[in-house]
DNA sequence: TGCGGGATGTTTAACGTTAATATCCCCACG
DNA sequence: CGTGGGGATATTAACGTTAAACATCCCGCA
């Protein structure tokens, strides 16, 4: 454009504002405003009076003015990351609309964060920005890992924020709402062992992965306590061909698995190729699992065994965690531990199951 | 709790202020603001003595007071829909990245609108509140249908829209973006058709849907151009099972097809399990393609050819489009067609195709 | 010498809300 | 019959920003 700009400025927009109420309901702004927020400051008749105004004019406040006023937007930020596209699962798009509802069930609203690139420091810089020019009031952080950067970045600048997963670190301050893998895969292992597999693999991720290390760890727990092997075990990045892979060689050994009890559904749909390569029935010659429930777990035929996190309870317990923080809650932060559900499909049950 | 909220008001915060800025850079208030929105107006040495000044002591202006004095909170509001957990495809996920990184980059923020059960009604309401109360610039909606209310009610408020979707009820006056399908469905067919195929079923979805019309016409327009039967049609609802069944019953006919093109992977997946149940090989005995390419796509065996919408590009496109319509740009709304891509892989090729 | 006018910068006021404070009025109590 | 207390409401000021109006200076020109 090459005019200046139409420099209109503030314009009637319509909207109705405290002191319309207030001029109306032949009172003033403040007691409008009490009427909303404290209400037990005013006399019954003269509540009810300013309500029944606000209602016949629908007042809604101006949370720009309130933020300005309070310092406070009443605004949630969260960072999405970009979707992999190797990965089968909907997790993060479950948990965004689940977290969301919760956000407004409290009265918030989600603001999304985003970073160029994978760069650290350019997301804490977003983080930066968003609480100096919005005045977010909390950060919702997933996928956190030890020695976190954000996290000390974020309790440094004493912002309330609450991650979904735990505080690797062991670190007592943080706020956390976390799904028990542990517990996970050991239900898993429990499961097909009582379908009569004694040699229980486990399909597991790299070590410097915590969640993988905890899901390794419910497998070996539940093997051990049988008195079942422990020694088929691999661990391989999170893909469907190195799971393939994997299970190949898995199942050249000399007393291969019967059972493969996976880290992830991607990993399970690896064995599930690989056994399909071999001519054996998922099901009924050898066992899956999974983890996660991604759509494609049941897709894939035979169903694929897997494990299902509560996605919308850890939604609303992250919410009433920052919203705890937010109100200056002293107790101490939360940490919540959930138990995921184990779905039972074709993958791990003796039924005809498709060669 | 028991007792009074502890009413602690504004607080001090730390944040820079433009009078701060002001004071340490020897000019008024308004000057630093004139020397961040309005340069023009300064001479080259305050100009940039000021700018030194807000780099140094790192100013961010305040985005609720600009909001509140301005109206515009620089914010886009954009609903999520629950995920359905039949659907394989992660497109919204993969939309909403794209969508908050173009907003980010045009210095707009993402606000998430979450309006409960399926009501029209509480999603306008939604869409209204955040419009009086968080003043937010602009809406883009996603999935709209034919004789929307919210459209409706969005254009009767003179807000700034968008939609991931075109107008379906001929309005000229909506902007949106949009992936042409029709032309998605001809390419795939016109893939199938280089392979030899001569009898190519279409498997959509039933007449209400628009998209799914369009998907359809692609492939009879394809056929019929080369001479090929249009008589192989089904329309059934989106999920696997349907897709599945249906496939049963089109290879149980006199003439039986030896390609699908479907409206979704969701009912191409149900076909491929299909022509496992009767032991036909994926490419080559019978050709498949979907559309939409969820992560099942690749995971799958063989690959499920498919049609891959630049989601990207929509999301830029639409951010580029609202931010016209809030600049008050004159032109009339853009509306934008999109190509999709064809992925080719193992389920249309006549390659080896497991058994 | 005086004066119009552009270039530069400042002052004022307002956006809508709310904490803190001030005011008013009524009743109980000395 | 004054006075103190307290409940109900009003007034003030401030949050940080910016459009509009206003002040100031300097230059060119009649």
């Amino acid at each position: 454009m090459s005019s200046e700009q139409p420099g209109r400025g503030p314009v009637p927009h319509g909207h109705v504002t405290l002191s319309q109420v207030a001029r109306r309901a032949g009172v003033s702004a403040q007691s409008v405003s009490n009427a909303l927020n404290n209400p037990a400051r005013l006399a019954p008749a003269t509540l009810e009076r300013i309500l029944a105004t606000v209602a016949e004019l629908g007042y809604e406040p101006n949370l720009s003015a309130r933020a300005l006023r309070n310092r406070s937007s009443h605004l949630i930020a969260f960072k999405v990351r970009p979707s992999r596209p190797d990965k089968a699962s909907l997790l993060m798009d479950e948990f965004l609309y689940a977290l969301n509802a919760a956000a407004v069930a409290a009265g918030y609203h989600l603001i999304l964060c985003h970073a160029e690139g994978d760069s650290l420091a350019e997301e804490i810089k977003a983080y930066r920005n968003l609480l100096t020019k919005v005045s977010v009031d909390a950060f919702v952080l997933a996928e956190t890992h030890r020695n976190d950067d954000r996290v000390a970045a974020l309790r440094s600048w004493g912002v309330p924020f609450a991650t979904f997963g735990r505080s690797w670190d062991g670190d007592d301050e943080t706020a956390w709402v976390d799904v028990d893998g542990r517990a996970g895969t050991r239900a898993a292992t429990e499961h097909v062992a009582a379908q009569g597999h004694r040699r229980i693999g486990h399909l597991g991720w790299p070590v410097e992965s915590e969640i993988g290390q905890e899901r390794r760890a419910g497998w070996f727990e539940a093997c051990t306590e049988r008195g079942l092997d422990t020694d088929l075990e691999v661990a391989v990045p999170d893909t469907l061909e190195d799971g393939r892979q994997a299970t190949h060689r898995m199942l050249d050994a000399t007393r291969p698995a019967t059972a493969f009890v996976c880290a992830s559904d991607t990993l399970a749909l690896g064995v599930l190729r690989a056994l399909h390569e071999r001519g054996l029935r998922p099901g009924a010659d050898v066992a899956v699992t999974g983890f996660d429930d991604s759509p494609t777990a049941a897709l894939v035929s035979p169903g694929l065994t897997t494990l299902r996190q509560p996605i919308d309870l850890v939604g609303r317990q992250l919410i009433e965690s920052v919203e705890n923080l937010i109100a200056g809650d002293p107790r101490t932060p939360r940490h919540l531990l959930l138990q995921p559900e184990l779905i039972v499909r074709g993958s791990s049950l003796p039924g005809p199951g498709a060669p």
